[in-house]
DNA sequence: ACCGATCTTGACGCGTTCTTCGCGGCCGTA
DNA sequence: TACGGCCGCGAAGAACGCGTCAAGATCGGT
């Protein structure tokens, strides 16, 4: 079961979180300070964390830093409105999302899935093969006939999301918002380019590609 | 060097303690409760820790619980004399080895050598050759053909983690995050420094590096 | 307080990579 | 057949990233 840390000092929202998380199947633990919560942790490691900025020794910080120092668990931390700089500091520790305080449960719960879902695809096979070539995705590493295949920063990123997802297709905007970002999004051009560039380095035979095949008006595909 | 963590809340004694395990080639770092303890644990994780059970939080405990979540690092729990049951509590936590106070300073140094000595033996495979050079991990050594190479702390602390992920390409951002820390992840240019420093000292020929590779706008990648 | 080692910071040249644009081909539709 | 949408292609300038050097700044030890 997915093991849930919660470390706030506010026992009605502890309550409140320990009721709807525990609804939702997860196993919940809780701590009400910086030190209690990174003990229970080091006794039972979470799959997920949620920590108050606000803790009675004024040191949420703490947390986030000392569960970076030897885990990735995903952690969400809560801040009041006002505390901005204790919110960036948090995630320049290492916290991987924030809400803030008043906030309704819908959201932390998606935030919760969003969280593990973003750290989930972490234990899988990282290397997928074609007649042509050989994806590393653990080593970022494209090795062909030849040796290996040198990539741009951007080659290498567009290769990554499809080979993620091999044969399944995968729409023009997401490439363009997870490579480029979201304002990105109609500026299909880019694609072309980059993948021809691709093709040029990966297919055998660049102008009737066989690997990273376009759908038109949709998107891309990755066939291994 | 080895890093020895005191976690005590007395600063006379922390003081003392300061003093005694520098002098005897210790690097000392100190927190006064039990978050900071964690927190610096997870930053810079020691080789051994000393744990004041008797801190303001009340919770020395929680420091030995907090460390052994992650670390098999040795633990000597400092208690008053008539603390008995928290003693039991902390050896039954984790904990290696307990000093009555008041204690003297040479027993006290005894007992951490003891405690180091017992955790030496471990071996695991803390060794990476390459045909220039060779990487003691455990010992933080730097052979070379001409006998030990002298790295500051900045370029072992880079070379450690890319001589851990031997061929695997490691992003700029998690070398800065690692060694610099997470607001540091965007100074690129450190990398730059420190990487040609290590090249001038460990590759041939430091102007075409073999070893040290830089997959441009990636990060970089050590190949034995 | 001084000194050496180390780290930080800025600047420069150079090669690579990205962006941007125009052109031509393919295809479905009017 | 004409037309518009979409794609592949090539090329040019801009922007970026890297290696390098050298000058402060910092730190620890004497």
């Amino acid at each position: 079961m997915t093991r849930v840390l919660v470390v706030d000092d506010d026992p009605y929202l502890l309550r409140a979180l320990r009721i709807n998380l525990t609804a939702h199947g997860y196993q919940v633990h809780t701590a009400t300070d910086a030190a209690g919560g990174l003990a229970t942790a080091g006794r039972q490691p979470p799959d997920l964390a949620i920590v108050d900025l606000g803790l009675p020794d004024l040191d949420g910080i703490a947390v986030v830093e000392g569960l970076r120092g030897w885990s990735r668990v995903p952690i969400i931390v809560l801040s009041a409105r006002d505390a901005e700089a204790a919110k960036v500091a948090a995630l320049d520790a290492g916290a991987d999302d924030y809400v803030t305080k008043p906030f309704g449960m819908d959201e932390l719960l998606a935030r919760v899935r969003a969280a593990l879902r973003r750290a989930a695809p972490t234990p899988d096979a990282p290397v997928i093969s074609t007649a042509a070539f050989t994806v590393d995705l653990a080593a970022k590493r494209v090795t062909g006939p030849d040796g290996e295949i040198r990539l741009t920063p951007t080659e290498w990123h567009l290769l990554e999301i499809l080979a993620r997802h091999p044969d399944k297709l995968v729409a023009q905007r997401q490439l363009l918002r997870e490579v480029w970002g979201p304002q990105y999004q109609t500026e299909t051009n880019y694609l072309r380019v980059h993948l021809a560039n691709l093709r040029r380095k990966l297919e055998p035979d660049p102008a009737r590609p066989r690997y990273l095949i376009t759908e038109p008006g949709l998107g891309y595909r990755f066939v291994p």
